[in-house]
DNA sequence: TGAATCATGTAACTGGTTACATGATTGT
DNA sequence: ACAATCATGTAACCAGTTACATGATTCA
């Protein structure tokens, strides 16, 4: 139900589907990607509920453009939904698993190529954390002290971003740095993985 | 795809799918919840594919047990995946969803209140983690050194768990702060959230 | 001429949730 | 007598992904 509520909340300013799904990729799609053909299909039976009300005009380029906004039922579910307990316990890890079950994979480079691999992806992560805080939070001051209640809310799930990233880097190079002793070891010492495993 | 690859995982052992719902609950439901009835849903497919091989016995108590053990084709699914590149990017938090819109409820004590029940409940769940690290890594050693390569795999995710919920108990610390803050500012100062809303 | 961007979608499928059903045994 | 636990599932539904379709305009 979470792309409803999101959608319900990023239309108090009139917006098409095509345009939400650029606002997506600069702020919601960290903590929530969604991709277009979804967004039409939601946006559509938020419609047909009667949470949002849409007009229809005529563009120079392409087809006419759908502009969606909420309506007072749209916003009273928002707010309902943003008073409930905070929906925490359902957030899926794939990597994770990968990780959990990767003594399956005969050698240990694979191992440490992965999160190497991992370590990457989050520091690209990062830097596009940085970056966003840099542009459009460069006024925020300490804490967020000089938000707005929009903007601070905004800025406080950006910090959250920050800080579990530099958190998950942190462990990878823990990691790599616990998995090149264990090859050192290995390769000085006895056998490599391949032949331990039956 | 990834429940069918956990599931190909954990039954290296002969297990049940009832079991299986005991295992995950102790440790692959953190970073991957799953429910029973899915679990079952999942191995019936996995089956179906030849990915796994189940035998029937009769138990003493209610219906007989089906145990499923995967196959050499299930293994080699497994290892395919697991040298995958790490799957990052499709992570949901409808928690930082709410957040992100949590300026349209009228009342700064939402906000707070919302944290706060964040901050329990990660919490809670790093201490069960904590748990899991004293009851079954104990003799983990340095990094991880004392253990197999499977069990050392296990307890990087671990590891990860314990780090990442570190950081946000952290950053909902920081943030209850910022946020009496803000309520003593304003009350002192000017108009409550309520009002400067349009 | 052909690729990129604008702007909309539909259809088929896969994965996950919720509600319901069955029926035996064990313990209070 | 009743609840809890053991152990299996099905059916209906909801959410998200992938592939495909349409058709105009702008720029190299």
């Amino acid at each position: 139900m979470s792309l409803d509520h999101i959608l319900l909340g990023l239309l108090e300013q009139p917006t098409s589907g095509y345009d939400l799904k650029a606002v997506f990729e600069q702020s919601i799609a960290h903590f929530w990607p969604a991709q277009l053909t979804q967004i039409y299909r939601t946006l559509n039976r938020l419609e047909a509920r009667g949470l949002l009300k849409c007009r229809t005009f005529s563009s120079q380029k392409g087809p006419p453009r759908k502009v969606y906004t909420r309506t007072a039922a749209g916003r009273k579910a928002l707010q309902a939904w943003v008073e409930e307990e905070p929906q925490v316990g359902d957030e899926r890890f794939t990597y994770l698993a990968q990780l959990f079950f990767m003594a399956e994979s005969a050698h240990w480079e694979t191992s440490l190529r992965f999160v190497t691999r991992m370590r990457e992806i989050f520091s690209g992560r990062l830097q596009a954390l940085q970056q966003i805080a840099s542009e459009q939070f460069r006024d925020a001051g300490d804490g967020g002290r000089r938000l707005s209640d929009e903007r601070f809310h905004q800025y406080l799930t950006l910090q959250m971003g920050l800080c579990t990233m530099a958190a998950r880097l942190q462990w990878c190079d823990r990691t790599i740095d616990h998995m090149k002793r264990r090859i050192g070891r290995e390769s000085t010492g006895r056998m490599a993985r391949g032949r331990t495993r039956k």
